[in-house]
RNA sequence: GGCCCGUUCGUCUAUCGGUUAGGACACCAGGUUUUCAACCUGGGAAGAGGGGUUCGACUCCCCUACGGGCUGCCA
């Protein structure tokens, strides 16, 4: 599914040409919630202004990484409605051009060769603890090094990272953050078995495919300071940074499996659809005004980088819904109807039929308007979904009393002539309750009863108008019997 | 441990030195009603704590507390 990566392409880009965005992810899983929000951020901030958004998977450990985890990830940006530009990149395959760049770095001297073995590292380490210190940057004894005295031996290799000074980050969303040189380590770029880490390919890989802004998590925010050490040792420029918050549970607390769903393809199958998904995302954690439920394209005329927050969202299912059920009401009943078949499928439950789709179509209207989410929806579909005999639930089934079922009888003739849209309708049962001394509300809870086997339905006005005279009459006349 | 980031109603947030600190979700009360919703009206609800700077701080600075991140030949 990966294609071929993008070769070197792009002319160094400066901050005034066309925005270039990418989400980044390892496929190491699904696609996480947070990265959903990562890529979309990305995806409204190039979009928004004529730009390109690329996807590049970050498949460099190949212990972790698997074809089904990018192709899970590929479909749940799809269904969220976020569509990249060109090819799918594999940062994998661009191992040679990583180390092509790591031994420019060594000729340029801004990297060294370093032989020390992980066991002395680890040693290293252990020694510094024991003396007491905390933490020590480990500090290679290869960095100046006269190239004589160099082994025939496997090495890594290494920036020269600067022991002085300070590196600043100027973050669209962090502000302008300032690391002591003295914390940073000279980081291996390349290991010694000839491939690259990922501080290493991120740069190459962002610098190649011209990417202009790197909106990312802020869990990258240190990492920045030590990636703005290769763009300064290839004399690339570096990209706008915008480190986001991250994602967090409802209890404040790193977004983990614990809280429940935090696949996006969870979310699908939970019901909710892609636009209220994209609407609430974008608002957890970025804010303009007041507004509130908008579209991806209103989203994208005024989004920017200085509109998201520095703190942490929690994750609140009520706002969720609530949005979703404004856009499942303002939805074309068509693509409604096709979202929600996805649902069906991605909850692994039986299809609809053709009758099915088709009331449910006709039903869209006053359905849609009181739902906030799939699940709810077809709850309140019932009638329609059903066909005979209509098995009524015990509740509903005491409201077919002798009296109720007398009072039905009387009803069927005069529906049988009677043109059928709510302004006839609605007097003729209005008749019938006042002809039987009753209140309308006594007469809808057997009509519910008949017509959805429920307690609980939509209008009875509205149940008969979708399911139609026959089946209205057929059902009035089972409940009767 | 060190370094970095964060902290406004329960939640998401507005405010970019001067506001009765606004909106949304949720919640409570009332209204409407054909059940459930939806809808309408009203209500309670916030600047973590302590120091500064200033005529004036939610807003700027410092400290503390709490939360998060980074600190790998992982990404």
């Amino acid at each position: 599914m990966v294609s071929e990566r993008l070769t070197r392409l792009m002319s160094p880009q400066t901050t005034s040409g066309p925005v270039v965005t990418r989400f980044a992810p390892s496929p190491t899983g699904f696609l996480h919630i947070g990265g959903g929000r990562t890529a979309l951020f990305n995806w409204l901030f190039a979009r928004g202004r004529g730009g390109k958004f690329l996807l590049r998977i970050e498949d460099t450990d190949r212990e972790r990484s698997t074809p089904e985890a990018t192709a899970a990830i590929l479909k749940g940006l799809t269904w969220l409605g976020l569509d990249w530009d060109g090819d799918v990149v594999s940062q994998a395959a661009g191992r040679d051009r990583h180390a092509e760049v790591a031994h420019e770095m060594l000729a340029r001297g801004t990297a060294y060769k370093c032989f020390s073995t992980p066991e002395e590292i680890a040693a290293f380490r252990a020694a510094q603890e024991a003396a007491g210190a905390s933490y020590a940057v480990f500090q290679s004894p290869w960095r100046d090094a006269d190239p004589a005295s160099h082994p025939q031996a496997p090495y890594a290799i290494r920036m020269k990272a600067p022991r002085l000074g300070e590196t600043i980050i100027d973050d669209k969303v962090q502000g302008r953050v300032t690391i002591r040189n003295e914390t940073l380590d000279d980081m291996i770029v390349l290991r010694s078995d000839g491939t690259p880490t990922y501080m290493l390919a991120v740069v190459v890989d962002d610098h190649d495919m011209g990417v202009t802004h790197v909106i990312r998590g802020d869990d990258h925010l240190n990492n920045a300071a030590r990636q703005q050490m290769v763009y300064a040792a290839m004399d690339w420029p570096v990209p706008v940074w915008a480190h986001i918050p991250l994602i967090h549970g409802p209890d404040g607390k790193k977004l983990s499996k614990r809280h429940g769903a935090t696949g996006v393809e969870e979310y699908q199958a939970m019901g909710y659809p892609a636009a209220g998904m994209r609407n609430y995302l974008t608002r957890l954690g970025w804010a303009h005004g007041d507004m509130e439920i908008f579209t991806s394209a209103e989203a994208m005329a005024v989004f920017s980088l200085e509109g998201i927050g520095r703190a942490p969202a929690r994750l609140d299912f009520k706002k969720l819904e609530s949005t979703c059920g404004h856009h499942i009401a303002v939805m074309d009943d068509a693509a409604l109807l096709h979202e929600l078949e996805g649902y069906l499928a991605a909850a692994a439950k039986p299809a609809l039929t053709p009758l099915q789709r088709a009331r449910l179509l006709q039903a869209m209207p006053v359905l849609k308007e009181r739902s906030k989410n799939f699940p709810e929806l077809l709850e309140k579909a019932s009638f329609a979904l059903i066909s005979r005999p209509v098995v009524a639930e015990p509740k509903a089934a005491e409201s077919l009393d002798t009296v109720s079922r007398g009072i039905l009888k009387t009803l069927t003739p005069r529906l049988q002539h009677a043109s059928w849209t709510k302004e006839t309708l609605e007097p003729i049962l209005n008749g019938i309750a006042a002809e039987n001394g009753i209140g309308f509300g006594k007469l809808a809870a057997p009509l519910r009863a008949a017509l959805a086997g429920r307690s609980v339905t939509p209008s009875v006005f509205d149940m008969m108008l979708v399911i139609g005279r026959e089946e209205t009459i057929a059902r009035l006349d089972e409940a009767a019997a």
